[in-house]
DNA sequence: CCTTTACGTCAGTCACGTTGACTTATATGC
DNA sequence: GCATATAAGTCAACGTGACTGACGTAAAGG
């Protein structure tokens, strides 16, 4: 439990420095990084992955979308959903939040090795409700 | 990233739902953690643990020395210092919170193996401040 | 004795989550 | 074709838990 805390923590905070300089928060963070790993997503199937209400999202992607890191379009195949995707200068903003995290679990991948890397892999998912697995399993 | 996301999202889900029985937040539940984990800890031990501000800290920690849940007491060796410590019903409290999650925790393990266990653990370490690593080197 | 440390507190602010209610546009089933 | 359901957006009000800055008090220590 205390290894989870730390970890997190120490995960997530030299992002909130980069996001703190856009005068965002780690709202926008997850926004971007989860419209970055799923283009086109709708806005319901980000509420779910998020577990926040449309209120919520709605201030933070309405600014995301207004200050130009986010577009959203009409999906061609139902017209109620709209379509989000993350424009140049969203992709921008995402790699950079993500540099630091990927450099910081890439540098504890190595000094663990494949081994322990399985491990850690396998029993992330265990604790990870079951609902939430499927998003691994794909392609 | 994705799995760290989603492995402390579900971790947490939980006892917030005990927590808001009480009317209390995460920010409670930690420092119950952390105040059960290391009795008679200091207020100032216990910031640099939370990397929260002596305010922030103070609404909570009030909240739960009034109602019962935390005792803080002088210390004998330094007056200036408050050492804090869990009463009972705290210690109750903790235990409740702690059992869903090591419940969960134990599932992970079984279901991984020893092997994975130790390649969890050494990934995480790796993730952690080098700093904030020597906690866990206690007997 | 003076400085530092530990703790508490007042005042103001901000991010980000909540509930409830309502509107608009589009799909879809009978 | 109309009624219902779904997707999205919005208004209003609110709570928690962070933050900064400033100040006060008690105890320790050179």
């Amino acid at each position: 439990m205390e290894l989870l805390f730390f970890a997190y923590r120490d995960f997530t905070t030299e992002c909130d420095a980069i996001l703190a300089s856009y005068g965002f928060g780690r709202a926008h963070h997850r926004v971007v990084y989860f419209v970055g790993r799923n283009p086109d997503i709708s806005v319901t199937a980000l509420l779910e992955i998020l577990r926040i209400t449309k209120q919520s999202l709605s201030r933070v992607l309405g600014r995301l979308v207004r200050e130009g890191f986010v577009t959203t379009r009409q999906d061609p195949a139902d017209g109620r959903r709209r379509l989000l995707a993350l424009t140049a200068k969203g992709r921008s903003l995402e790699s950079r939040l993500s540099a630091t995290q990927r450099a910081r679990i890439a540098k504890a991948y190595r000094s663990a090795g494949g081994v322990a890397v399985e491990g850690y892999r396998e029993v992330l998912m265990g604790i990870i409700d079951e609902a939430d697995r499927r998003r691994f399993h794909r392609p």
